[in-house]
Parts: structure tokens; sequence; C-alpha cells
DNA sequence: TGCATACAATGAACAGTGTTCATTATATTT
DNA sequence: AAATATAATGAACACTGTTCATTGTATGCA
């Protein structure tokens, strides 16, 4: 019965051919006009084929949300290799916002709207999420066990830290860092350059010496 | 010439109509539910008629952030009769928390939806925002030229804390903590008190002694 | 091979949305 | 009372996500 192992085969085909189009034209056109009608046509299809593949709309931001976390993943992955656990947990911030400012889209999928949380049945662990969170909780975890880190506990530093950076993140990517334009900061300070400061005066408050 | 003033009251009469009538229905109803043609049902007018006193959507989504910022506004004025800036500091932050728990939808409003900030004509200072802002960063330049406080400047601290607070409110909004809910954090430790119990930390981290 | 079956794909139709604009009603000014 | 300026209308437009009876096609059996 080869058959139905290829129709499965096929049916994943299919649906990574309508999330690559679907993130190819999100990030091309953005948002708003992410429509499944533009998405059919461009895999030329019909528009009720992707009911076929997805339950909704949300589903398929859910998928997309995954890839996403799979591309953030493989940047952590390369700072697997720094030995220094203060050095790894510092390059893993900055690789964070660095993701996030050259990906604002996919950054947004992953942290901020709501569709891709909507589309999860029945509480399924979110396990995309929970390989990102665990390459940092380790690295705090063995930060913390070293005694080189100021804090509670291994999941409220690793929880504070990780707020702290998207909270900046996700500000500036909804403009609400705008107040900062007429006053305050130094002119020659852009906001990336405030948060990337604002992050290395964190590290600081946490890093016992 | 008392008609053309009377006709400013009431034009101005009128877009609080619409903005209360819009605020009511989208505590209610929420986001999704919001309609254009359902707020013109509610003030029994023509959903043409919004169109006279709001360009789209946005703009009036961008009165209800205004309102939404009174309100918090509001909550903070009870707290400038708190002589000590450490303790005014520490309540501000715990008042900005309860805010978001007890107004979601308020502070999707004020921090993450991005239509509010579309409909701002030419960077018009939002000004909104930043009565609220001032009230953090007068606080935390007290502290700091008191010296209790560790950190740069008076901004970035002001901004790092500022941060650190928001990205757990969004995350826990947006459904990301829901990582924490199989995994790590103690049973007892619901999101609510694992937020609060991690701003107590970073305000030890902040604070000199 | 021919036929019944299962499945994939369709695209029209539905119930909505924000937005526009010629038309109508009302109020003010002459 | 007539002319004018303003406010309000609601049908129409161009969309949206979603559904479902219909059509086409490939598979399994006789």
């Amino acid at each position: 019965m080869g058959v139905i192992q290829r129709r499965e085969r096929e049916k994943l085909e299919m649906r990574q051919l309508i999330v690559d189009a679907a993130i190819k034209m999100y990030l091309e056109e953005g948002y708003e006009k992410l429509t499944l009608r533009g998405i059919a046509k461009h895999i030329e299809y019909a528009p009720g084929t992707i009911y076929l593949y997805f339950k909704d709309k949300d589903a398929l931001f859910h998928a997309m949300h995954e890839w996403a976390f799979e591309r953030l993943f493989e940047k952590f992955s390369t700072l697997a290799t720094i030995k220094d656990p203060i050095l790894r947990l510092k390059e893993l911030g900055f690789t964070y916002i660095q993701f996030a400012f050259d990906n604002p889209e996919l950054y947004d999928l992953m942290f901020i709207l709501t569709e891709p949380m909507c589309a999860r049945d029945n509480h399924e662990g979110w396990e995309c999420g929970f390989k990102v969170y665990g390459f940092l909780r380790v690295t705090v975890e063995e930060c913390f066990n070293k005694k080189l880190l100021r804090g509670d506990s291994v999941d409220m530093i690793a929880f504070s830290m990780w707020s702290m950076v998207h909270g900046m993140v996700s500000l500036q990517l909804r403009n609400r860092l705008d107040i900062y334009d007429k006053i305050n900061v130094p002119k020659d300070f852009d906001k990336e350059n405030l948060i990337k400061a604002s992050v290395e005066m964190m590290y600081n408050l946490f890093i016992l010496k």
C-alpha cells in the first residue's frame, strides 16, 4: 500500500507549497495584503483548495509561525560553540535583537500577532517556542550555577531578560518609541542603538563581578 | 457669529458620542467585532456619517487610544503624593501591570495595536504617550539624582524598566507565556505572580543599597 | 480492460468588511 | 420666501474569509 504513503507525502508537499507562498507574499507585501485569494492565485489553485490543507487562515499563520521559529533557532544554533556562558548569553540577546530588526514581519508572527496562537489545537505544547526558550534557559542555568548572575531563580532571570529584550523590540516595531524623537535621547542615538546600549546596561545589572 | 462656535461644539460632541460608543463596544465585544456598521447602528446613524468625523477607522482607533491613555494617567496621578521616589517608582510599575491586567483591551490599544499609530497626522508628538512616560521619567530622574539607582542614564533606566514590564505584560496578553505551563515554574505560580515576582527582582537589580 | 469508488479541486455563493459619493434632508443666511 | 450651505443618508464598490454542491481525476476491483 505505497499509495497512501505517497498521498501523505503529497499532502505535506502541498502544505509546504502553500506555506512557502504565504511567507513569500507576507514578507513582500505585508500582513494586510496577505489574502487567501492572493495565495491561491500565486500557486495557481482555487481559493477553496487551501481549506483542504488548513482549517482556516489562523492555521496557516500557525504554520508560518513555526517556520519562522526554525529560522531563529538556526541563528541561535551558531552560538552553541561559544564556551563562555556569559559571552554566549550576551550574544544570544544581540542575535535576538538583530533577528527582530532584520525580520520584523517574522518577529510579529512569532511574538506579537494573535492569529498563530489561536490556531493551536487544544494547547499542544507550542514546541517551537519552547525549543528557542530552552536555548536561553540552559545558558542562563549554566551562568546561574556558576554564580555568575544576580537574581532569584533561573526561570525568573531568563524570563526577565527575554521580557526586557522583547519589550524593547516590540515597542520599537509598533512605533511606541517615537516619544524619544523630539526629546531626551542624544541625537546621534537612533532607536537600534538605544536598544543595544540598554541591553548592554541590563547585562551589567545581572552579571556579578 | 455664535453659530459656527456651536457647530464646532456639536462636532466635538458627535465625535465624543462615536468614541464612547466605540469604546463601549470594543470593551464588550472585542477587537474583531468592532465594526463601523455596528457603531453606526448603536448610535443610530448611517455608516457613512462616521466618516464626517473621522478620516477612517484608524483615526477612530487613535481617538480611543488617547482616551485609554487618560485612564492610565489618572491611575498614575494617585501616586504623585508618594514622597519616597523609590517607593513611587515601585508603585508605578505595579500600577502599570495592574492596569494591563484589568484592561487588557485598552493596553492593546495603547501599546500593541498598529492602528492607532497609523492615524497620527504627520507625526504630531503623540502627547498622551509622552505624558505617561514623563511620569515615569521624572520619578526615575529623582531616584537617579539621589544616587539610588544603578544604570547609565535616566532615559536608559526608564526605558529599560518600561520595556521589561511591557515585555512581560505583552507576552502574557499574547499567550506567549504558555511555554511555562507544562514546565519550570512552580505550580502555585500563575502568570501574574510570575510577572510580579520578576518585577520585584528587577527593582532589586536597579536599586542601590 | 471497463466500471464503481474515493478523493482532489473547483468556483460560485454567502455574509461580512471598510469606504465612497451622488442624493436627500435640514438648517442657516440672504 | 428663496437661495445657500451643511449634515446625513444608504446604495454601491471592491474587497475579505469561508462553505459546499459540482466537476474532474486517479485508484482499486471485477
